[in-house]
DNA sequence: GTGAAAGCGCTAACAT
DNA sequence: ATGTTAGCGCTTTCAC
C-alpha cells in the first residue's frame, strides 16, 4: 500500500480511501491511485482490513452437503441477495460427518463472519445454540427447538394438505403415504397427512408404510404395498427421492402408474421435472428462501437484540404426469 | 488473548503458543491457558494470526455451479485430503455467471488464500492465467491450454473408446453418436468416437448428432434420429443427461432400450445409478480426482516454480441395463 | 519454558 | 480533499 501511495505521490491513508470507493477524494488522486495501483498489482489484504476496521462483511453459510442439490439452489437464493447488499459470502460444508461440519463452522467463526446461516446441517441443538450465542445464526432447513436463531423453512402442512387434496380431488379415497422416518420434516407431513385424511372422512390407518428420503426406501416401501393385499389407489411419498423409488418399484411390476396407482412426491428436485418421471410433487421457493436467508441474517446483525423470527414460506404443488383419478 | 493470559497468569506470547498447539510449552502452563480460554470463551482471530504470520492455511475452491453433482464429488475429494493435509478450504461460486464468477475469485485472492482450485469453472483463459501469476492456480475439469497452471482431468479418450468398444463387443455395427456441443471434454468424445469406430472399420459418417449435455438436448437428438431413418442399433451420448434424455424420448415412442437400442452415458451422475434408468456410462473418479487436485495444488505452493503439472486419470465404464446385444 | 518488543497491512479518528 | 497518528489481535524474533 505504501508503494501505491509513493508511486501516486499521495499518503497511504489516501489509498486507503480509493480502494474503499469512498466519494470524499479528487477524481485526480483518485486516477492517480488507480493506475498506480494497476501497475504494481496491488490487491488489498482483505486479512488485514477486517483486522482493522473490526468488520468483515462476510457471512458464513454451512451446506450439510454439496451433492445435494436442494440445498444449492438455497445457496443460489443466498447468493443472489449476497450481491445486492455487497456482502461477501464464504461456503464451506461438512461432508456428512458432524465432527467436520463442526470444524467447518470453528473455521467460519474463527475468521469473524458476521453472520451464519446453516442450511440443512445436523449439528446437534446444543451446539447450534451455542454458536448462537457468539455470533448470528439463521437455521434453514430446519428448527431447532430451543435455539435463539432465526429460521426459514416451508410449511409442511400447507405443502402436505396441498399433496392429499390433490390427490382426493381427483377422486381417490385409498390413499397411502411413505413415512420419511427422522428426515426434516417428515413428522410434520406424515401428521398432515393423518389429520387431511380425517378431515375428509377417509381412513388413514394402515396406510403408513414405513419409508425414508432415499429412493431405495420408496423402493422397499412399495414392495411392502404389494405384499400387503389390496394395493391403494394413491401414494403420497415422503419426497422426491422416496417416490422415484416407489415409481421404479411400480414399474418393474408392471403397475401402471398413473393408470393403476397415483403418486406424489415432495421437494421437487430437478428428477420430478425429468421428461422420464414427470412427477407430481410439491415445490418450495427454494430460490426465495435463500434470498429471505440473507435478508434475515442481515437484519439480525444489525439488531442482534431483537428476539427470533421464524419465516415460514408457502410451498405450492405442480402437478406432472404421475397423477390422474383412480381407475 | 490479553484477558486469556492474564487469567492463566502467562504472557500473550505464550497463549498464542498453546493456541498454535506448540510442544514447547509445558503441560502446567498449557493447561492453566486452555481452561482460562474455556472459561473466558476465546477463539483466536484468524484474521489477526494469518496477518502476522504472512501465512493462511487456506485454500480457495471455485465451484462453477453447486446445483452440479458432478462437481460436488469433486469438492468432497478435495475437503477429504484437506483434512489430512491441516489446510482450510474456503469455497465460492459464480452462480454461472462470469462476472460473479471473477468477483468470488477476487474475494479468495484478497483473502490470500495459499493456491486456488478451479473446477468446472467458465472463466476466460487470459483471466485464468492472470490469475495464476498471484496465485497457484489448479484447474480440474477443464483444460487451460495457455495458462501457467497445473491441471487434473479425466482422459477422454480412453474413457470414450470404452464406450464405443463396448457397443461393438456387443456385437453392434451401427453407433451413433449425440455431440456434445461446445461443452468441456465433447469435442474429444466425438473424435474419439470417430476414430474409434474406424479402427473397425464402422462407418461414423452420418451418425453424429447434435446435441449438448442437458436432457433437452437429447431427447431433441433422439427425435432426429427417429425421423432421419434407420435406426441406430446402439448410442453413445455425451453425457448422462443428454442419454437420459433420448431415453425418455424412446421410451415414449414405445423403442424398446436395449432391445431395439442400446445407450451409453458419460459421467455416472447419480440419476444413472437410478434403479428407474440403469444407465450404462463411464465413470470419472471424481473423489480421487479431487484429492489429487489438492494434494498437486499444495506441492505447487511449496514450490511455486516447478513446471505445470498435468494429471491425467483413467475412467471405467459401469454396465447397467441400457445395453444389449442388437436385436 | 517464558516474557518484551516490534511489527503484519490496513482503517479510523483527528487534524489540517 | 488530504495527511498524521494510533491501534486492530496476533506472531515472531530475541533475550532471559
Amino acid at each position: 500500500m505504501e508503494d501505491v501511495a509513493d508511486r501516486a505521490g499521495v499518503s497511504r491513508a489516501l489509498v486507503s480511501l480509493v480502494m474503499r470507493e469512498s466519494p470524499k477524494v479528487s477524481n485526480r488522486s483518485r486516477a492517480a491511485v488507480l493506475t498506480a495501483a494497476g501497475e504494481l498489482g496491488y490487491r488489498p489484504n482483505l486479512m488485514a482490513r477486517n483486522l482493522a476496521s473490526r468488520s468483515t462483511d462476510m457471512v458464513g453459510v454451512m451446506l450439510n452437503d454439496l451433492l445435494n442439490p436442494f440445498f444449492a439452489e438455497i445457496a443460489e437464493g443466498i447468493l443472489d441477495a449476497a450481491a445486492e447488499r455487497d456482502v461477501r459470502v464464504l461456503f464451506n460444508t461438512g461432508s456428512r460427518s458432524t465432527l467436520s461440519e463442526q470444524r467447518a463452522v470453528e473455521n467460519l467463526l474463527e475468521l469473524r463472519t458476521e453472520g451464519i446461516i446453516l442450511v440443512g446441517t445436523q449439528l446437534s441443538a446444543g451446539y447450534v445454540e451455542q454458536v448462537a450465542g457468539e455470533v448470528p445464526v439463521l437455521v434453514v432447513g430446519r428448527t431447532v427447538p430451543t435455539a435463539e436463531c432465526d429460521t426459514v423453512n416451508n410449511d409442511e402442512c400447507i405443502g402436505s394438505r396441498l399433496a392429499v387434496k390433490h390427490l382426493i380431488g381427483l377422486g381417490h379415497t385409498d390413499i397411502a403415504h411413505i413415512d420419511g422416518g427422522h428426515g426434516a420434516g417428515a413428522p410434520a407431513r406424515r401428521a398432515t397427512y393423518i389429520e387431511t385424511m380425517a378431515t375428509h372422512d377417509l381412513a388413514a390407518v394402515g396406510r403408513v408404510f414405513p419409508g425414508g428420503f432415499t429412493e431405495r426406501s420408496g423402493h422397499d416401501a412399495a414392495s411392502a404395498m404389494l405384499d400387503d393385499g389390496p394395493l391403494p389407489t394413491a401414494l403420497f411419498a415422503a419426497n422426491d427421492l422416496c417416490a422415484v423409488g416407489a415409481l421404479s418399484r411400480f414399474g418393474d411390476t408392471g403397475v401402471d402408474v398413473p393408470g393403476r396407482i397415483s403418486i406424489v412426491g415432495y421437494d421437487n428436485i430437478a428428477l420430478a421435472a425429468m421428461h422420464h418421471i414427470g412427477l407430481t410433487t410439491i415445490h418450495q421457493p427454494r430460490f426465495e428462501m435463500g434470498r429471505l436467508a440473507l435478508e434475515t441474517l442481515l437484519q439480525r446483525v444489525d439488531n442482534p437484540s431483537a428476539s427470533a423470527v421464524h419465516h415460514v414460506v408457502a410451498p405450492s404443488i405442480v402437478v406432472r404426469t404421475t397423477t390422474a383419478p383412480p381407475p
